[in-house]
DNA sequence: CGCGTGATTGAGGACGGTCAATAGGTGTGG
DNA sequence: CCACACCTATTGACCGTCCTCAATCACGCG
């Protein structure tokens, strides 16, 4: 094994899980958790596998996918620095619903399920925490059910684009930019459309130049058009 | 004439939600609890009002519906008896995302946000049951995403019966039925198309015998037919 | 008996999926 | 250092599913 990395206390402490809990709460958090380096391209947990640990990420880009019976796949969502995941399946059934897949190189922080069942009956502000999270999340992907049954498939790479900009965006000088790679292949998992259509899209919008496309990379170089196609405004004469 | 108002501290000890406590916990619930009837038709909380209250259905049926800003509907979910709703909303945000609506005349009860917080906070227990059911249901708007992503409207259709069935189904004489009034437009709100090709696909399926539709109203004649469509098996010759 | 809501059915067309071929980048090995 | 292989992206042509528009029908209710 590799030497156990320094847990950042402070680190931790950002999770929105282990918010509003004192120094001795979190100190034994600390105590408890199991730090790693992960590498790009592993799989973390495996859909079907039986949920064993809770999962958060210090650094890096996790990929959260769910395959179905025909190997059809849809990107669940994606992980930033500071958030948890494969958390809900250990407190609701035990088994990973979907792939957890390594975008870069990451760091990544984990406890034991009888390890954070022990921590939420002592804390139960964690548990709560949870809950909050877990709401939240439920939240996001009715909406995004919503915008999947309404919406065309413009309005929907809009959107999605969006949100990964709100989550992993990064400022540079011509625009916000994705700061993991992100190709057409997963754009279009994550829309319920095909790369060919995504690809047609985007193309579309680099001759308007709204956006900048390269390699797995993407670039919004008009926030504010974007959000007009996302929303279907009329026509953005300007703004 | 009215339903029976029945405070029934059994049923309450049947909610997923106060599982594995113990009875003096339960009494406590039961007598902070506020219970009612609840008329057929009526807004129990509307999207975008702040979430005051966690409510739990003890008898009838109710309709969970996101709008959208263009005032494209969805249905999330539908509750049964014995199942909660409106609790994520309570603590993640505190604003209901959707709105319930009341399919039949109903008993419901609920408890405010700060009585139901004081009974987590007390026994971790109950949020740690509120985290397992908001857990089961994220998991199961996922799987529907993924449906919806990447499966045809007939399979959907398809998935989305067998789902009421399981839920809210009745054995009847010429099959399962699904108990409470459910139009083609319901259908088509919880499938992602139109009520017009959920009323061509039910026809279909009615001259192949495998339901019996009705005026707000299916009966599933062959279930074993309606899971091989929703499964893609190739053809079933006979079962 | 007339009205309203929900359901059925038809015709036409478009969005976007499928098939197919090509081009551009990246990394690797000779 | 170049060449090749592979992966990703682009673009075109075709066509099928399903949405849209529209008319009619059935049922229940006042």
């Amino acid at each position: 094994m590799t030497p156990p990395l320094a847990p950042d206390p402070a680190v931790l402490r950002g999770l929105r899980l282990f918010s509003g809990l004192d120094a001795a709460a979190l100190a034994e958090i600390v105590r408890s958790a199991h730090t790693r380096r992960i590498e790009k391209g592993t799989t973390i947990f495996a859909q079907g596998d039986p949920a064993a640990l809770c999962h958060a990420l210090i650094d890096g880009r996790v990929k959260i996918v769910q395959t179905g019976a025909d190997g059809q796949q849809v990107v669940v969502r994606y992980i930033g620095a500071g958030e948890m995941f494969g958390t809900a399946a250990v407190f609701s059934g035990g088994i990973y619903p979907a792939d957890a897949l390594a975008m870069v190189d990451c760091v990544g922080v984990h406890w034991s399920a009888a390890t954070m069942g022990e921590l939420m009956e002592r804390y139960p502000r964690i548990a709560l925490n949870a809950l909050d999270v877990v709401g939240r999340r439920l939240q996001e992907v009715q909406t995004r059910l919503r915008e999947l049954s309404t919406e065309r498939v413009e309005r929907r790479v809009a959107h999605a684009l969006l949100r990964l900009a709100r989550q992993a965006g990064r400022r540079v000088g011509s625009g916000v930019e994705i700061d993991f790679p992100l190709s057409r292949q997963d754009i279009a998992e994550m829309t319920g459309t095909t790369l060919h259509t995504v690809s047609r899209i985007l193309s579309g919008w680099e001759g308007q130049g709204i956006v900048e496309g390269g390699r797995q990379q993407v670039t919004i170089r008009q926030p504010h058009a974007l959000v007009a196609i996302a929303e279907d405004l009329p026509k953005p004469t300007q703004a």
